[in-house]
Formats: structure tokens, sequence, C-alpha cells
RNA sequence: GGGGGGUUAGCUCAGUUGGGAGAGCGUCAGGAUCGCACCCUGAAGGCCACGAGUUCGACUCUCGUACCCUCCA
């Protein structure tokens, strides 16, 4: 029987009997951030079961995809070494919202299990939970169930809780006797052991209790049913393997990865056959992912995804599989899941894209550590010890994003551990700098919020002007009653139209004047929900606290910086649009001057993607169409389709800025009126902040006219520079005037060495000459310490045993420049005569004994100091060479 | 926002007590061969990312800037 007949069968047989059928809902779970992933089938109905939802159907059933991998239930390592393990599953599952209970989920699955898929009464077990007598009874008048194979098991088995409070109750599960070829062999085998013999294949839960948080159970008015069995053991059985990557959910891919590694499959007896199974295993979750609009990164899901994908990639190496390799498995695993997901088609070909890009990383990744890693492991050998110390593990993984269980696996194939504990160290204090260096930058609020009772009232939105009462004021982190000219001050104001630093978006600036003096505000803060602190300086006169300050915001500052907020919004709707839906903004900076948005992306845009993007963005601006901005519940925000992506963070009541047609976005900053007046949105700049990361900054309105006309100056300044000529041509004229230095620079230097090979020449009485070697002592007026080489050259050419010592005269210092051919180095070591020199014109100097160089300051006595050198320059090579 | 690392020939990269800028591939020329891959000989190709500083002297040391990679927040 097949996986997808069992598919079929199941749903039939549960909608035949009054459920849903309700397909998989996604791999993310809606509205729960505390979950990474979907890991269970009965995850998009838990807020049903908690009650906080109510069922639009009393029974469904669901066959849902789930990936366990990264959080609480890591199963990462062990999967591929074990017949089961996977990161991605499918969970069939039938549930019962307060419908049908205890009896009927016990008679549906037996009835399934030994009519519909014919599975021998003979080959199952049943477990309950110790107390649960009413299951006892329910399985025992089952035709064809044995009495002595019903099993009860403890509350680690037998009794499932959602979280410390809340729905749990008692479970029934029924397992497979695969037969004493599975067994571990212990006389102790029987069910509830670990090994393979005992198969657990359907997971019953009989939420009947509520628990509090003092413990106490107390019984659910109206009890639930939540079955779970898994798609891949039950069709491991029902095809007769031993193991569930045996089974048409992996076997296709298996194959086409023995394909392309010319190595078999030996089904669980060959000893690779755990890196087929990884790769398998991994390629299915890593194509669902991607499938979701995940991206490979260094945090969250993302990282899970990273992690898995280079696993993949890790033993792929092992199976020596040809480079690059994923992109061709995902298409292969597309086709084989094709039956239950036609819609993994339809992103194939970004699946594709984003798996050679993460590929190619990776290997990159992996071929500039590996070297590191290998140096490291040498050096510990070489120390005679076992233990990569944790600093170098840290190393490996900080600078060089080089995984940690690679290491793990390179050190062990030369006997060498890892230091966990010593890396887990480092990185814990990486984590505290990475703290440390973020709420020191945060300023902090001098009073409690405790004190302040009454929020402050925001009406900034509307207006730009408005009389409010100073309720605080703090000076030198102080509370005080009154503040005078000269002095820094913080207070707070209700009601205010500043904007307080938020969303990006930074806080406004203006003026704030009361009835016997004024305060210039330089910005707004928001130390605490729902508080806005004003930051600024007493330009003139007192200001009392309680008294009514008229405010007027900078409105040159919040209108530039509106358009900017407007213009973030489209440039990530342009993003989206261009990209890709899987584009996450990741952070934002919104000024007068300019915006800067950082976005997800695993590479970096390209140039004709960046110019399409300010296209569009600009295309919007001229539609000219009206910022709505409006508050709302959030489940109505989220139906609207409102992006949201620090939901965490809102109340139940969110504001919603929206242009028609184009953006929705969660959103407390201020706006633009309409898109045209942003004016001219201009994007300046691509670049990456992290890996994945990207960052766009770019300018609007009166910020990016001031930019346009910059550029224009100095593209004019530049023309002229070059002969007025137009910078389009200027640009080949630059090449010819480079290519065209290039040529008289050698020809300089060509026609240098001519003229210093001539006019040594005429130095050719000046050489000491001794039994066959040669030497030269000689001064010379140069302009450029360079040119005392070319002469080097020219002079050395023609010598084939000697030495050569060279003096340049520039206008404020000597330079020494030595040479000495190898046989003559031998006896005499031109560094040494350099350096004793050098230290006569009270520099230093040195080198190797065949070349060295040295010098100093111009000496008042240059004449003097050359005969001297030059007579013991020949005394000196003289002795040497004497005998 | 804070760390760690990188930037050397068209490409991939070497280059330590600071002292003449290198290799392989590619390009071009010549040789060898019926011809090709190969092989042999030779050549061109470099502001050692940019800017300061230290030094007699900086690819090398220090600081800053830009870009890229990577980790943390």
């Amino acid at each position: 029987m097949t996986s997808w007949e069992i598919r079929q069968k199941y749903l039939h047989f549960f909608e035949s009997r009054g459920h849903a059928v309700t397909p998989s809902s996604s791999l993310i779970p809606a509205g729960d951030p505390t979950l990474l992933f979907t890991n269970a089938g009965m995850v998009p109905f838990k807020d049903i079961f908690l009650g906080l939802e109510s069922p639009r159907t009393p029974r469904a059933v669901s066959i849902q995809k789930c990936i366990r991998a990264g959080g609480k239930h890591n199963d990462l390592d062990r999967v591929g070494f074990t017949r089961r393990h996977h990161t991605f599953f499918e969970m069939m599952g039938n549930f019962s919202f307060g419908d049908y209970f205890k009896s009927d989920a016990i008679a549906f699955a037996w009835e399934f299990l030994t009519r519909e898929l014919a599975i021998d009464p003979k080959r199952l077990w049943i477990t309950i939970f110790r107390d649960d007598d009413e299951a006892m009874a329910l399985w025992s008048a089952l035709p064809g169930v044995d009495p002595s194979r019903i099993v009860r098991l403890g509350e680690k088995d037998n009794f499932w809780q959602m979280g410390d409070t809340g729905p749990c109750g008692p479970c029934s599960e029924i397992l497979v006797d695969q037969g004493p070829a599975f067994s571990c062999g212990s006389p102790d085998c029987m069910v509830g052991c670990d090994c393979d013999r005992y198969l657990e294949i359907w997971n019953l839960v009989f939420m009947q209790f509520n628990r509090s948080r003092d413990g106490v159970l107390t019984p659910l008015p109206r009890p639930s049913i939540d079955t779970g069995m898994g798609l891949e053991r039950i069709s491991a059985i029902m095809a007769g393997v031993a193991s569930n990557y045996e089974t048409d959910l992996f076997l296709p891919l298996i194959d086409s990865i023995s394909q392309k590694a010319k190595v078999p499959y030996e089904m669980g007896n060959g000893s690779l056959d755990y890196a087929f199974r990884v790769i398998a295993d991994h390629l299915r979750s890593g194509v669902f992912l991607l499938h979701e609009g995940i991206v490979p990164s260094n945090e969250g899901r993302g990282y899970v995804l990273r992690r898995i994908l280079r696993r993949a990639i890790q033993f792929s190496l092992e199976l020596e599989l040809p480079s690059p390799v994923l992109s061709d498995l995902a298409k292969q695993t597309v086709l084989m899941m094709h039956h239950p997901y036609p819609e993994l088609e339809n992103s194939l070909s970004r699946i594709q894209d984003v798996l050679s890009h993460e590929e190619d990383r990776f290997s990159r990744t992996l071929s500039e550590g590996l070297p590191v890693l290998k140096g490291y492991i040498n050096e510990v050998i070489s120390r005679n010890e076992n233990i990569l110390p944790g600093e170098m593990l840290f190393k490996l993984h900080d600078t060089h994003g080089f995984p940690i269980d690679v290491c793990e696996d390179v050190a062990r194939h030369q006997g060498v551990h890892l230091d966990f504990k010593g890396f887990e160290e480092k990185m814990e204090e990486q984590r505290e700098r990475g703290r440390q260096s973020w709420v020191g930058k945060k300023e902090d609020f001098p009073v409690p919020a405790s004190r302040l009772s009454v929020p402050v009232s925001f009406l900034g939105y509307e207006r730009d002007q408005v009389m409010g009462e100073a309720i605080l004021l703090i000076r030198d982190g102080k509370e005080v009653t009154e503040v005078h000219e000269g002095e820094s001050v913080s207070l707070v104001l209700t009601p205010t139209v500043f904007y307080g630093e938020g969303g990006g978006q930074v806080g406004d600036r203006g003026l704030l004047r009361g009835p016997f003096g004024q305060i210039t505000v330089s910005s707004a803060k928001k130390p605490w929900p729902g508080w806005i602190l004003l930051v600024g300086t007493v330009t003139s006169g007192t200001v009392r606290k309680g008294e009514l300050l008229d405010q007027q915001v900078d409105l040159f500052s919040r209108r530039q910086t509106e358009i900017h907020h407007t213009a973030t919004h489209l440039l990530h709707a342009a993003l989206r649009q261009v990209l890709g839906e899987h584009v996450r903004q990741a952070g934002s900076l919104v000024t007068p001057e300019r915006l800067r948005f950082d976005f997800s992306s695993p590479h970096p845009v390209s140039k004709v993607d960046l110019e399409e993007i300010g296209a569009l963005v600009n295309e919007w601006i001229r539609r000219d169409q009206p910022v709505n901005a409006s508050e709302m519940e959030k489940s109505k925000a989220q139906e609207v389709g409102a992006l949201a992506f620090f939901d965490e963070k809102y109340g139940d009541i969110v504001r919603v800025v929206s242009v028609e047609g184009t953006s929705t976005e969660f959103c407390g900053g201020t706006h633009a009126r309409s898109t045209g007046q942003i004016g001219t949105f201009l994007i300046l700049q691509e670049s990456g902040v992290a890996a994945g990361i990207r960052r766009i900054e770019a300018v609007c309105g009166s910020a990016a006219y001031d930019r346009i006309l910059y550029w224009k100056s100095s593209l004019e300044a530049f023309e002229q520079e070059m002969g007025g000529v137009k910078s389009e041509e200027a640009l080949s004229r630059l090449a010819t005037l480079k290519t065209e230095r290039d040529r008289l620079q050698r020809e300089v230097a060509a026609l240098k060495t001519k003229l210093f090979v001539s006019e040594d020449r005429q130095r050719d009485k000046e050489w000491v000459r001794v039994n066959g070697s040669s030497f030269l002592f000689t001064d010379v007026t140069i302009d450029d310490p360079k040119d005392l080489r070319l002469r080097m050259d020219a002079l050395k050419s023609d010598v084939t045993s000697g030495a050569v010592l060279l003096l340049g005269v520039l206008p404020e210092r000597v330079v020494l420049l030595g040479w000495a051919s190898e046989d003559v180095a031998k006896k005499f070591p031109v560094s040494d005569l350099v350096k004793s020199f050098s230290a006569r014109l009270g520099g230093r100097g040195g080198g190797k004994p065949i070349w060295a160089e040295g010098g100093g300051p111009m000496p008042e006595n240059l004449e003097s100091l050359l005969a001297e050198m030059r007579e013991i320059g020949a005394r000196t090579f003289g002795d040497a060479f004497k005998a």
C-alpha cells in the first residue's frame, strides 16, 4: 500500500464519520511566537483546545506537515542515524472538539487499523494510562482485542499535557509488534521498551482535565480528542519495510542521490546509508521551509533552515556528491511530494535559487574554515593534548562562521574532543557584550514609570501645535520645579504633539513657549510605553512645573521625516514585489535627512533590481494616492493583511497605515498625507549589515533634490577639470590619460636606466678591485629614493662577483642602498656596512647580507663623511678579500 | 549598535623578527606536433582597497575610512 493510498483512506474514513477534512496549515504557527515551527498535528487547533477560539466544526481530520528541529524537541543530530527520526514529517490526526470522546476515538482507531489497513489484530498491542480504567474497559470490549495485550503505563509515557497548566489527560497508544527480529534482545524487552520491536504508531490523547496553577486537576465540561499517527511510520509498516526511509516518502529521493553519488543505498545495511537518510530528510524539510518563504539566515527560523541545509551539504560531501547538488535534489523532492503538495512546483525555481546560493556560500565558509580548523587541531596535537579549547572553537564559529558540529566531526577523526563549556562561555561573553553596547546607548529615564500614573496623550497625528501642561521637569537626572536659561532639561508635557522616537522614526524637534521662558527641544523619546519625554535646552527665561506651554514642532523636519517614513513603506512594498515575499523588515531608521531600511535577503540586490525598485516607488509617488491611517483591533488588521513583524510588541488596538493597493502595515509613526508629497525617491546605496540582511539608504523630497544638486555641481566641477568635456566623454578621456601616464612612467624609468648606465661608465675608475671581486662606493644626487634602485640595477647588471654601496643625496636627508653578490656577501655582508654607516649618519639601517637599506638626516659635514666612508668601505672590502 | 576577520596580477591565492612584490590558472608571442589536450621557452599584466601616523625604510606595525564575510544584540 502506498503512502498516497494511506492518506486517501485515512481522510475518507474520518470524513465519512463526520470529520471536516482540514488542509495542512503552515509550518509557521500563526500568532504563536513561542513556537518556532508547527511540530504536532494539533498545533493549528491549539486555541480551540485552550478555549480561546470556538471550533467551526465539532470534528476535524488533517494530515499536518510538521518540523521538529531547533528549540526544545531537537533531534537534529539523531536524524539519519535511526530508522524513525525526521526533521520533517506528516502527522495524521483526527480531532474532536468537545464532541465524541474515548469510546469513539478508540473504536475509530481500531476499525481503521484492522479493517481499512487490514493489519492483523494479533500484531497489535495497546498501552493505556495506569489509572484509566475507562479506557481499559472500552478496549477490552472491542472484538478482536486481547485484554492481555493491554498494558498500563505511567505518567511519563501515557499522560499528556500541553504545558504546566491547561488541558491535559491520559492517552492510549497503539503499537505494532514487528517481531523478535526487531528486538533489542534484552530479556526485559517488552511493550514500553525503547527498541524497534514494539513500535508506537498511533497516540490517542483524551483531553479531559484542566490543570490549574497549583496543580489541581478539574474535569473539563466538554472533553476533547487529539490523535496523532505519523504517516512515515504507518507507511513503513504497510510497506513491510524496516525503516521509514525505505518508503515511497523517501526512496525516490534516495534513489536519485544514489545515482548522483554512484553509490548504492543498501537499505540500512551500508556503511554510508546514514548519509543518504540525512540528505533526504533535510531536503524534505528544506524544500518545505523554503516554500513557506523562510530564507537561510543567522537567527530564528532562518537559522534552523540554514543549519538543516548546511548539514545536508556536509553529508553530501561524505558521499562525494558532485557539487552543487541541492538544487537538483530539490527538484526530485518536489516531484516526489507532488501529489499531496502540488503547490510546491510554483516555488521550485525560487527554492532552487536560494539553495544554490546557500550551497555556494557554505562551500566558501567550509573551504575557508577547514584549514584554520586543521591548523588548530595540529596545534593541539603537537602539544600532546586532545581537547580543542573553547577559544579556538569560538574563533572558528564567530569569525569564520564555521559550524561546530562539523568541527566535532573533523576533530573526532583525529581523536580530539571539543571544549564545549569554554565555547559556551565565550558565546555568553559575546552576548553580554552585545547587550552592554545596546543598553549603554539607551538613555536612562531618571524617574521610574510608576511615578507617572497618567499616560501622555499624543495629538501629533492630527495637529502640529497645541498647549500642554509641564507635568514633570528633570535637570541633571533629578526632578525639579523650575529650570532656567542655559540649562539642559528633560520634561513631560500632556497633551503633546511631539512624536517620541519609536518604530525607527526619530523624535521631533521644536520649540516650547511658556509665559516666562522658552525651551528648544532637540529630541523626543519614549522611555516607557505611553510616555513621551522631551529633551532640550532653556533658551530664555524660566519654565516652571505646572505651566502651560505652547508647543511648536519644527514643521520642516517633521514633514521631511513623514515623507521619509511613507517612502519606507513604499520601499518595503516594492522590495517584496520585485525581490519576493520573503523580504522581511529587519530594522528601520527614519530621519528628516534620509531613511535607512534593513531587510532579510539572501544575496545583494542587483543593480537592475535596485533600479526597478526605485522606479516603482517613484511611480507610486506620482500616482499621488492618499495615505490612510486608522486604529483597529489586531485581529481585524490581520484580516486586512497588514504586514506585522514584531507582533508581540503591539497591544490589542493597533494602528494601520495603508496606501491603497500598495502597502498596508502596522505602524505607529507619522506619515505624509498622500504619496505625492514625497516628491522624489532616490536610492543612495545598497549594502550588507549582517549575513542575509541587506540595507538600503535613500533620500526623499528636498533632501533628494539637494543631493541631486550636489551631484550636479561636483559633476560640473569634474567636467571642467577634465577640460570642459561632457562627463560621458570624460570617462574615456580619463582612460586615455591613465594609459598615457603609465606609458610615460615606463618611458621615464627606461630613460633613467639608460642615463644611469652611461653615467656609471664614467665611474669606472672608482671601482676597487681585489682578487677578481670588485667594490664600488659612490654618491649621487637624486630627487626620488626609487632612483637609487634603478641605479643599483644598472650598476650591478655587469658585475658577477662584487658589491655596490650607493649613497643618495636628497634635499633634506641621505639614503643608503647596498648590494653584494652571493659569493661576496659571505665574506663581506653589505648589511654590516649599511648598518654602521647609517649610525654614523645619525639614522638606522639594515637588511640582508646581499641587500640592505639605510639612511639618516642630512649631515652638516657631508663631504668629509663621504671621504671617510669611501676609505672605510674600500679598506673593509680589501681586508675581506686580501688572502 | 558592538565584536572578530578579509581586501596583493584578469581569476584563485602565497608572502613574519619592517629591508629588492610572488605562484598557479588565464592572456599574448615563439617552439614542439599531421592536429588537439599536454609539453617547453619567453613576455605583458601591480599606487599590495583608500587616507593618515610611526620609521632611514611599510604589502608587513598603529589609527581612521570604504567595501565584503561572519558572530552577537
